[in-house]
RNA sequence: GGUUCGGUAGCUCAGUUGGAUAGAGCAACAGCCUUCUAAGCUGUGGGUCUUGGGUUCGAAUCCCAACCGAAUCACCA
């Protein structure tokens, strides 16, 4: 039985037999005890003082007393204010050990029959990859982890943005500029192919607007009549009409596009269960328009416009029909959304989207919701701040955007410089090493991002770099490694890992403490939809472990039954790390 | 102006339903490799938790206001 819960239930009967009266459930305060005080868990008396009538000194030594003596699992207390600080004994903490580690996925939580809808990543198709993309893509998919170590049934999906004006451009500019390069015929990557070409039309057009202002022209008026400009308006009309040459084009460069994505994908580690594109979405949600209009819930303006009024709601209008009865993002939106309820039982879905768009959420809940929707509230933006560089945002404009597969390859680099200089890993082949390389390069980049509350504006130094020390990835690895490592040696001395009831001592207590409320932080985070609280908890059990390591001796500790059961508990917090990392993607070696 | 979110050590970040003396890492300084891996461990210094009120036994945490910062409010996606 969790600890919290087991004093607290012994409480309410000491405070019944003691003051004669019931306890009020907010009354039973119970938390864990800060590690400069002796005990295990904490009575916080204040709220019993009403019911006690006496001092807070005086009530927790009654309770205390009685504690000790009513229950075995209670060994100890002292009294410290207002605060009761119970010790339980040696045999609780080893019964739940044991049970810690029979079981073969600490953290695991049994099906919960529910099933739960993740979008993330949804790329456009004109550009590479970039930092914040990142973010994306490795929260999505921890999510997604998190929500199945809950239990629930996951759908991992991407919707990609493969049509729209932007695409149009960069097919211009090869169209106009390529003489027929291809990934094959340049060594490049398709995204970053198709990526140079989006670069190369801006600085065409910028040239033509340039040329329009020197000639007299506003800039606004400059940048619209561009004759590239009309022409990209064009390719889309076409595009949209179905123009066999347009559409061949755009179905080439975006596949190359892809293969691009699947590579950087793979790499990351993140993958779909159902790749949605917007070229066979964008027209949904206009029967939902029609609906809505019927229902009075929108309404059509003189120009046959169709907008939802959400001024009541403290927000804006909103349009969902253009006066030329094309559809624009929210349209979509409400139709895909739509789409899912009806082809999956969800019981969640959710959005990985960065804060730019919480509006736009909002604004998609509330409209639902007037639909007569109910499950307009199980929909759930997972909104994430953008990663800031030192000089301010990424800016693609000024060449500041970082590249993700640069900066994949770059951790990886610095992951082997650091290795090579620290004298690691030379018995292995090189194809071991460079295994080895790519998990510490990708582990210090999926810490270093993860780590941090979704919601807030990160920080991104290139030239610090990511750490490879401290509360990071590879501290975390090194950790694992260090304990696959001592499992090694024993089982070359013969020397087997056992269970054999040995006296606990305090460190040793404490990391079972922490192994225990791992199953909880697991529901706690997935509650939170963060995996920075996993993250987190990880750093604080290796730490635990690398300092129980410099404090006692394992292999050569004499008493051969201490002996074995320390091995027990290391290998329980190897696979309790080891499960932790799982849910952010970061796999653990078993050397380095 | 409206809406949403943030403000904690020099820097990057933690901080459970309100609890005891606010924690890590980096950076700085001082120690520890003949030992199960030093990507480690130990110690020192570093704080007006943006500010001002309020709620109460008790506030970084909850409420109100102000200040600073971010995002957003398109017939773009």
């Amino acid at each position: 039985m969790n600890p919290e819960k087991l004093i607290s239930s012994k409480l309410r009967e000491a405070v019944s037999v003691l003051y004669g009266q019931n306890p009020e459930e907010s009354m039973l305060q119970t938390q864990a005890t800060r590690k400069e005080f002796a005990g295990d868990i904490t009575i916080v008396v204040f709220p019993l003082l009403k019911i006690s009538k006496k001092s807070p000194e005086e009530t927790s030594r009654e309770i205390g007393e009685f504690l000790t003596s009513n229950s075995n699992e209670i060994e100890s207390y002292n009294v410290v204010k207002g605060f009761l600080n119970i010790k339980l004994s040696n045999n609780y903490w080893l019964d739940i050990f044991n049970k810690i580690s029979l079981s073969n996925d600490w953290g695991q939580h049994p099906s919960s029959g529910k099933s739960v809808m993740v979008e993330y990543s949804s790329p456009n198709t004109n550009k590479p990859l970039h930092l914040g993309h990142i973010r994306n893509n490795l929260l999505g998919w921890s999510v997604a982890k998190l929500l199945e170590a809950n239990g629930h049934k996951v759908y991992k999906v991407n919707l990609v943005n493969d049509r729209g004006i932007h695409i149009c451009k960069s097919m211009l500019a090869w169209q106009k500029t390529a003489n027929g390069e291809t990934p094959a015929s340049s060594g490049l990557k398709g995204d970053h192919l198709v990526g140079k070409y989006y670069v190369i039309f801006n600085n065409m057009l910028k040239e033509e607007v340039n040329g329009l202002i020197a000639s007299g022209m506003e800039k606004e008026e400059a940048e619209k009549c561009a004759p590239l400009m009309k022409e990209a308006q064009e390719m889309l009309v076409k595009w949209e009409k179905g123009d066999e040459a347009v559409v061949n084009l755009w179905k080439m460069m975006n596949s190359w596009v892809y293969e691009g994505f699947d590579e950087t994908y793979k790499r990351l580690g993140v993958d779909f269960d159902k790749t949605y594109y917007e070229s066979q979405t964008y027209l949904l949600g206009k029967a939902l328009v029609g609906d809505g209009l019927k229902k009075g819930v929108f309404y059509t303006k003189e120009n046959g416009s169709v907008w939802c009024d959400l001024t009541p709601d403290g927000l804006d209008e909103k349009l969902l029909l253009r006066s030329d009865g094309t559809s624009v993002y929210m349209t979509q939106d409400l139709g895909t959304a739509h789409q899912r309820f009806s082809e999956y039982s969800l019981d969640e879905l959710i959005y990985v989207v960065g804060n730019e768009q919480n509006y736009h959420f909002q604004v998609l809940k509330h409209i639902l919701r007037k639909l007569g929707f109910g499950w307009s509230d199980s929909i759930f933006h997972l909104s994430y701040g953008m990663v800031e560089l030192p000089e301010g945002k990424m800016k693609s404009r000024e060449g500041t955007v970082v590249d993700a597969d640069d900066l994949i390859a770059n951790m990886v680099d610095t992951a082997r410089e650091t290795s090579l200089e620290l004298g690691k890993l030379e018995n292995l082949s090189e194809e071991e090493q460079n295994k080895v390389f790519e998990m510490l390069g990708l582990g210090a980049l999926k810490y270093f991002i993860i780590k941090v509350d979704p919601k807030k504006t990160m920080l991104f130094d290139p030239k610090e770099s990511i750490d490879f020390n401290g509360n990071t990835g590879p501290f975390i690895q090194y950790t694992h490694a260090r304990i696959k490592s001592i499992l090694r040696k024993a089982s070359e001395l013969n020397v087997s890992p056992g269970f054999s009831g040995a006296p606990l001592i305090q460190k040793e207590v404490e990391i079972i403490k922490l192994l225990n409320n791992f199953p909880e932080k697991v529901g706690e985070a997935g509650e939170a939809h963060s995996p920075a609280l996993i993250a987190n908890y990880a750093y604080e059990l290796a730490k635990e472990f690398n300092q129980y390591y410099h404090e006692v001796s394992i292999l050569k500790e004499e008493n051969s039954m201490a002996r074995s059961q320390r091995l027990v508990l290391i290998d329980s917090i190897a696979r309790v790390l080891s499960k932790a990392m799982g849910i952010l993607g970061i796999t653990l070696p078993e050397r380095m």
